[in-house]
DNA sequence: CTGTTAGCGCCTTCAA
DNA sequence: TTGAAGGCGCTAACAG
């Protein structure tokens, strides 16, 4: 298939190269009659421009990337959605790329983004350990981290305020009336994890109330999984039964759902169950309640961000460093024992 | 942030260009010693070679670009992870693009990526109504589709055998007993759902069992969503319970379940429940049986497909045309009822 | 209004 | 083993 190039057009339309260009880009400077026959000529042989050599000329590509860890996770999916859309509203094109939660991947998938000429990324990370790549590919173009907050490093980033998340949840969970707390789903590797898993203690002896946080053993695929499996460990462990369970995620909690089926026990009657990130649109058989930060102010807030960086704009540490208020999204795994 | 180039990297090296492009891509021509050095001061300006520029003079980018239509659905999120795997493993790089069920979207992306200079495209049609934009940019560049069957053209395709998966499924429920079927969640724009109707439809004459289709009205986001409201108007439509579901889709089939679950019904116990495609194992609360074919069977044959194309080959009209065979995947979703 | 020309950053002959 | 030079397809001055 061999390439139609913008000088096949001009012989064929008998004008010079850089008419043709200015029919194609709508820029003045040209008759009318002279660009309808152009249009037509490259109409016939469907020629389409070569973005290269057009992005290389331009220098730049009006595109953005997107690297994210698991596509098939409804919380990431949903946010790269809205992303996008964001991202086109601001005209930018979007490169989609899943990292499959593995930092090599996510690396090479930097790289090939840089190299594309992306005018900038955004990221999802995989954790703590996708600094590195983030650190050394954001000399090149300016990287926006979403969701886990590189605080140690100079990338910019947008999320949730996870203590004040974890706190939130807590707090609700024990005003509802429960007197005995456990976390489960916990992976050390996130931070926001930590965040969330933190301040659910703090806020636990706060109020003078017991709580722990159940430490499941062997990680797994998706955070689905780890809350099933932990749960399950759980469940075998002895441990007494509490009346009140934070899960790591959404998708933790989905997973301990999927527990508490198994084994014949019942949501919220037997415990509450609360979660964090707002995916439970997809969760069309527990009405799960939640802490969340809004998806799209997130991620608007993270292209607009990235925006600025792409135009130069030179960001103080505090605009950089953006951390959203989480609200609580009540619905049904909670009951009412006051 | 200016961008470094190779120039850059000669000049500090003291050694000329040609000398830095051989180093980069590891070609022979060129000392051990100066090699060491032109790396060493790449990395000291963490230099990433610009692609567009590399890609212009390569005349090509060993990328091919998966086009589809929701990213949200787990059917195709998990069909577009094995699909890059294949890719990857054939030495592609991939870019993603999701089409959002909308026709538009979908032309923009295949020109997108046809001036990104992709060498081949991998799209799951939305509809019959692709077709247009397919053919126009398949003259530019490969074209594969998957899973919806562009008969009527000349776009190669790979994709189950739908009528063969209607003639399953359907024979699948009168053996396990049923004496009544009904076909929900059927839409007329999608070219496997007529196969799998005709084909339900014909099977079951052919058994001698009353079976009809189910025609709901209005359409909506997501085939869940469809099966949802689709169930729901069957329920309020007065017709007589069947004792056996086909649903268009597993996603259909996933909508139905959460109706039954408002309406106090019991899968297997008050119907038994069929879809297409295999998903299930994103549905954790039903076992759903289902037919399908092998998700890595049909992206590996299809990213074969296309690297055929990208080297040039010709293809017959046959070797072009590939259908699949479904199998039956037994899980817990319909009842024995002999 | 139109055409000619000089690069964009890189790879690849071709000479040295 | 090395470097100089041409050109990939396009845009953006600059001339006419």
């Amino acid at each position: 298939m061999k390439q139609i190039t913008i000088k096949d057009i001009a012989r064929e339309a008998g004008v010079s190269i850089a008419s043709v260009s200015r029919a194609l880009n709508g820029q003045d400077g040209i008759g009318q009659e002279k660009r309808d026959r152009i249009l037509e000529v490259c109409e016939r042989f469907s020629y389409t421009p070569n973005g290269l050599a057009r992005g290389l000329v331009k220098q730049g590509t009006d595109t953005i990337g997107i690297i994210m860890p698991d596509i098939q996770s409804p919380f990431y999916s949903e946010l790269m959605v809205k992303a996008s859309d964001a991202a086109h509203k601001k005209g930018y094109k979007v490169l989609l790329c899943n990292s499959f939660r593995e930092i090599p991947t996510e690396a090479q998938y930097l790289k090939l983004l840089v190299e594309s000429q992306v005018q900038g990324i955004l990221i999802f990370p995989i954790g703590p350990r996708s600094l590195d790549s983030m650190e050394k590919y954001g000399k090149n173009v300016p990287v926006v981290a979403l969701n886990e907050l590189p605080e140690k490093s100079r990338i910019p980033y947008v999320c949730a305020d996870e203590e004040r998340a974890g706190t939130l949840a807590t707090e609700y969970l024990i005003s509802r009336g429960c007197k005995d707390l456990v976390f489960i789903g916990f992976k050390a590797e996130r931070l926001a994890h930590r965040y969330r898993a933190s301040s659910f203690l703090k806020t636990a002896a706060r109020m003078r109330i017991p709580a722990r946080i159940f430490e499941g053993h062997s990680d797994f695929r998706s955070s689905f999984e780890r809350g099933y499996e932990h749960f399950k460990q759980f469940l075998l462990s002895g441990e007494p039964m509490p009346d009140g369970i934070v899960a790591a995620s959404d998708a933790t909690a989905n997973g301990i759902v999927k527990a508490c089926r198994e084994n014949g026990l019942r949501i919220p009657n037997d415990f509450s169950l609360i979660g964090f990130d707002n995916i439970s649109t997809e969760l069309p058989y527990l009405e799960l309640t939640t802490v969340a930060v809004s998806h799209v102010e997130q991620t608007e807030k993270a292209v607009a961000l990235l925006d600025q960086l792409v135009r130069g704009r030179q960001l103080s540490r505090a605009e950089a460093a953006v951390k959203l208020e989480p609200r609580l999204v009540e619905r049904r795994s909670c009951k009412n024992g006051m």
